[in-house]
DNA sequence: TCTCTTAATCAAATTATTTTGATTAATTAT
DNA sequence: ATAATTAATCAAAATAATTTGATTAAGAGA
């Protein structure tokens, strides 16, 4: 009935590693870095200069956006018509390395200290 | 014929994102995951091992097992028929926040400063 | 030698993710 | 009011990742 447990400790489920899963699967892919990498570069971004910028699909990007917002790594702001995205500069320093998080780091918050 | 370059930074070129893709790609996944940890907390372990605490087919063990170790994220011993993997322990601290690479920590290191 | 065990690899089936093109709703501009 | 723009969503197609069961190669043990 019930699966053995293992040996040497209470198990992985004290930790939630589904949470992380979305997370990680969000950073799992070129493109999204490079929007990631994009917002931290210009700060709060329209979508508009995004599918410029990387010459994709409107509904590509909206995708991908979606991805990265969903699992909380990008935070939206809706104006009118437009929608801007920018870095969620505090779950990424949840996530990532300091030296990771000096990639996706703010250029007018590159002074301050990591994680 | 050539794409415009976006106009505050060089472009996102600089960074290798294809590099972290497959790392992050590797983590992704919760069963990979719990297979990190597993070998956080026991050290370097047979697969013989694994294979009854995950409850798992050997073939689908052995195929997570093989990303993370193209991943850089464990390392592979074979003694005989027997393989031992381990935690890449350098590898977890370059990519993972110092509160993740925690998990991710051997036991007799928890002392040690991270990251 | 012959048999058993270990663990990697393979091909096919299954499942999940991504891309594409179209549609939609909301807003803006004429 | 009408037309144009913005960006999200949808369904279908294309692509990629995972699972399964079988096979293989290498060693261990009788």
């Amino acid at each position: 009935m019930f699966k053995e447990l293992p040996i040497t400790h209470q198990g992985s489920s004290e930790v939630d590693f589904a949470k992380y899963e979305a997370k990680f699967k969000a950073l799992a892919d070129q493109k999204r870095l490079q929007i990631m990498y994009e917002l931290t570069q210009r700060g709060n971004t329209c979508v508009c200069d995004l599918t410029d910028i990387f010459d994709m699909q409107q509904s590509k990007l909206s995708y991908h956006l979606k991805i990265l917002l969903d699992a909380g790594l990008i935070r939206r702001e809706t104006k009118g018509t437009w929608s801007y995205y920018e870095l969620n500069q505090e779950e990424v320093n949840n996530l990532l390395s300091p030296e990771l998080c000096y990639i996706f780091r703010l250029n007018d918050a590159k002074t301050g200290d990591c994680c």
